[in-house]
DNA sequence: ACAGATAACTGACTTAAGTCAGGTATCATG
DNA sequence: CATGATACCTGACTTAAGTCAGTTATCTGT
């Protein structure tokens, strides 16, 4: 009752029942739960054949039956004639809604009648981030999109409940997004299945060094080894920008962080700005 | 990506990717998942067709083909003839034992993959206490049993974090279990799904009053009620015992509590022990 | 001791889901 | 333009899972 694996194990039953009621919910619209699969596929993404799996004859017919209740129809595709396109009539997507509309009145359902739902959400992000841990993205973008700036404002958040004294971007020397944009930079973010759960920037300073900048990993994500990944994919870009060295400072409240630089072959240098919050400051040569 | 539905989604759709892995592991074995969920089953409780609410037929046959295999065997019921109790075999167990195996290497390689696991499993604790809350189950045992002291344990825990001055049990007044015992008193533990979750003990002090002591509710379980269905059983079972009053004491370090009790009826009395630490008194009348 | 309920079983049937072996039209490439 | 690869389709088949009606033996209450 008490061991770990009892644990998890007790977290897996919970799972499978909660995930057999929304099954049996979606029944409840007198499809089959394949072909509700096949409708919800065709929703999220165009391409179903790959996506879910299945054998391509099982797939031709559950979508014939769809066209045959008018909620699906197939165009060829453009480039290639032996292609076919499937998409959803307007029937076709108001059943959609009405499976989603399932989905999110159970999740609003669930959430309700928690007093503590931001936690429950927490454990829940956790949770999925570990689950699909494979299956988390790198993706550049730019610096000043949304989630890019999302990302940001938890990463400040994270600083100013660390740091002794608060922290302040306007105090601190924040790159200018272009720095942080190719061909001078880049900047990152990992998505786990659409959620952003770590950044990091990379500033193209001048020729003598770039800078790793902002480099965050959602709380839910920590564990994973994220942060060390960031980082790598950082290096590989500053060695394709022809950078010939990288620099960064960070401050004493984080010490996982100082932890893993000078794991992965960070030596630590004399301060190198006038930045009023970094205690430490690093290099590595490329 | 970022609203609350969204999020619990994400964690469905990963929760219910991980459990189809387990279920693909399940058919290595080289049996259909019906099967083997009543192999399972028949291992965990004897009773099946009601537990697994199949069609008694279905198992019939489920049940006759795990004989044909030597796994299973079945004796009559000793009072009731028309019964028949399912039971394994060696070579049953030993199969049984197969799955048991498979479910927890899975658990245990992805806790080993986290470098956080303890992180990983109070969220997961937290997620399936939330899911499993219509199952929670308040039972009565003896304050001096492993679990109860489990919990005594967690909750003096949780003082010594939350005192100013830490928390030692010798300097507070402990109950004598034998006050926490019917007939003078009682002690509950709150289980879900086999895991202690909460616990109270109801204290024969007497002839005038009882006490209310160690009410404590797992982390894992906050915002779920269950201090709240805790106390109610408690005062049901004070009626039953013929206690004319209740009385409590509480620190000012647990604000959750105070608000609980002032919301369900409880007066704020004078102090009535001379324990060091509690900051506030109450009293109810039954 | 009898009527009605109940537990387990049996046989006949259904549905969902999927596999597999071809077949046809289209595409990519030398 | 011939050849092989590819995308999709079709028909025939299989397996898993379950429903349903009816049978038999046993139990329970009067």
């Amino acid at each position: 009752m008490l061991d770990p694996v009892a644990r998890f194990r007790r977290f897996a039953r919970a799972a499978v029942t909660e995930v057999g009621a929304l099954d049996h919910s979606f029944l409840g619209r007198g499809r089959p739960l394949g072909v509700a699969r096949i409708l919800n596929a065709i929703g999220h993404v165009g391409e179903i054949r790959a996506y879910l799996g299945l054998d391509s004859g099982l797939v031709s017919r559950l979508l014939r039956g769809l066209e045959d209740e008018g909620l699906v129809e197939t165009t060829p595709h453009p480039d290639d004639g032996r292609r076919r396109i499937a998409s959803l009539t307007r029937a076709g997507e108001a059943e959609f809604a009405a499976y989603e509309a399932l989905s999110n009145e159970r999740a609003e359902r669930a959430l309700a009648r928690h007093a503590n739902a931001d936690v429950l959400l927490a454990a829940m992000d956790l949770v999925a981030s570990a689950f699909g841990r494979d299956q988390i993205q790198l993706v550049e973008i730019d610096p000043r999109a949304q989630v890019a700036r999302h990302c940001l404002g938890q990463y400040y958040g994270e600083l100013a409940r660390r740091f002794e004294r608060g922290f302040d971007v306007r105090l601190s020397a924040d790159p200018d997004a272009e720095t942080m944009v190719r061909p001078r930079g880049a900047f990152l973010v990992a998505f786990s299945d659409d959620m952003p759960i770590g950044c990091v920037g990379l500033k193209g300073t001048c020729a003598e060094y770039g800078e790793v900048k902002r480099l965050w990993v959602a709380p839910a994500a920590r564990g994973l080894g994220l942060a060390k990944r960031l980082m790598d994919r950082t290096e590989a870009i500053a060695r394709e920008l022809k950078m010939p060295a990288l620099r960064l400072d960070t401050n004493k409240a984080l010490p996982e962080a100082i932890a893993m630089y000078r794991k992965s072959g960070w030596i630590e240098i004399d301060r190198f700005n006038d930045d009023p919050y970094p205690d430490f400051f690093f290099e590595k040569r490329l």
